[in-house]
DNA sequence: ACGCCCGCCTGTAAGC
DNA sequence: TGCTTACAGGCGGGCG
């Protein structure tokens, strides 16, 4: 059994953003406290990060590819990515014993947490000021592509973007500057369910494949988000409660090395593309 | 413009 | 058995 890490990719992170609408919305930021001072790395000091926290209410919490925003009573916005093993847990009392790696704690005046946990410290959080009329709402983030769930379009209108581009399907998908929110795992489920190859060019595909690509990405984001995302076996993936996602079930590709092909039986390879591992079915994708 | 590599990190697992 | 090395990968930056 080999160990795999999964990042949460945009079906995790939307589903821990349907369950803090839930759990922080209408929460007073009473107290921050950073432990580690590498997840505010944007800022000049942890006392900076605070400072622009506490007193604060959470009113909204929206989501840009793999960021989750809070946006607070005074206009400014908590920016949140998990990184590569980053989790929001909710604690219901400030007692409840800290995971390893509790890098930040926002205490609410309503009474219990929200803690980031993150073992390899790739991500962050950091606060973006209130925007500024006709600007962007986050300007750190806005070099970020479409959405696929929040930005709908033609497919005719992706195939344009698609085709403006010259370069293998697989690192354009996931290219958060071209469309935001994908990563390793779903790009392979998305290349499998279009049949289409990792290393096919952007620029290459017939009308129908530009169909079946655009329709198989929102299709099995879409499906993701139902299954409350991927948890395999030994990932870390865990929801604001601790709990799993059930679509690693659903997967045709990612981590099924050896396995037979759900579709045509054939045996389920592993290649590296851009240094990062890359499942396939060499015989359902052409 | 594009492909590829590195550094940042830690936990897990494979290799010797 | 125990130590060392490889691997996992998002992101930003660099290089060819």
């Amino acid at each position: 059994m080999k160990g795999k890490e999964r990042m949460p990719e945009l079906p995790e992170v939307e589903t821990i953003r349907r369950d803090l609408q839930g759990e922080v919305v209408g929460r007073k930021i009473k107290a921050v406290e950073v432990r580690n001072g590498r997840t505010v790395r944007r800022h000049p000091s942890a006392k900076h990060f605070r400072a622009r926290l506490e007193g604060h209410t959470i009113k909204t919490i929206g989501r840009s590819g793999k960021y989750l925003l809070l946006g607070l009573d005074d206009g400014e916005t908590l920016v949140i990515h998990l990184g590569m093993s980053g989790q929001l847990q909710r604690a219901k009392s400030i007692k409840e014993p800290k995971a390893p790696h509790t890098h930040a704690i926002i205490t609410f005046t309503q009474g219990g947490q929200l803690r980031f946990v993150d073992p390899r410290t790739f991500g962050e959080m950091f606060v973006s000021s209130a925007p500024v009329d006709g600007g962007p709402a986050v300007p750190e983030l806005a070099h970020l592509g479409f959405d696929p769930l929040e930005d709908v379009m033609s497919w005719e209108k992706f195939w344009v973007l698609l085709s403006s581009h010259k370069s293998g399907l697989k690192a354009l998908m996931m290219d958060q500057e071209f469309v935001a929110g994908i990563g390793n795992m779903y790009a392979d489920e998305i290349l499998f369910a279009a049949g289409l190859r990792y290393d096919r060019l952007s620029n290459s595909l017939s009308s129908q494949e530009v169909r079946r690509l655009y329709r198989s990405m929102v299709e099995i984001l879409a499906e993701a988000v139902k299954h409350r995302g991927s948890s395999l076996a030994d990932g870390q993936y865990r929801d604001l409660f601790g709990g799993v996602g059930d679509y690693q079930g659903q997967h045709q590709a990612y981590d099924r090395e050896g396995q037979a092909c759900r579709r045509c039986r054939a045996t389920i390879t592993k290649v590296k593309s851009g240094g990062r591992a890359t499942y396939l079915c060499e015989h359902c994708q052409v």
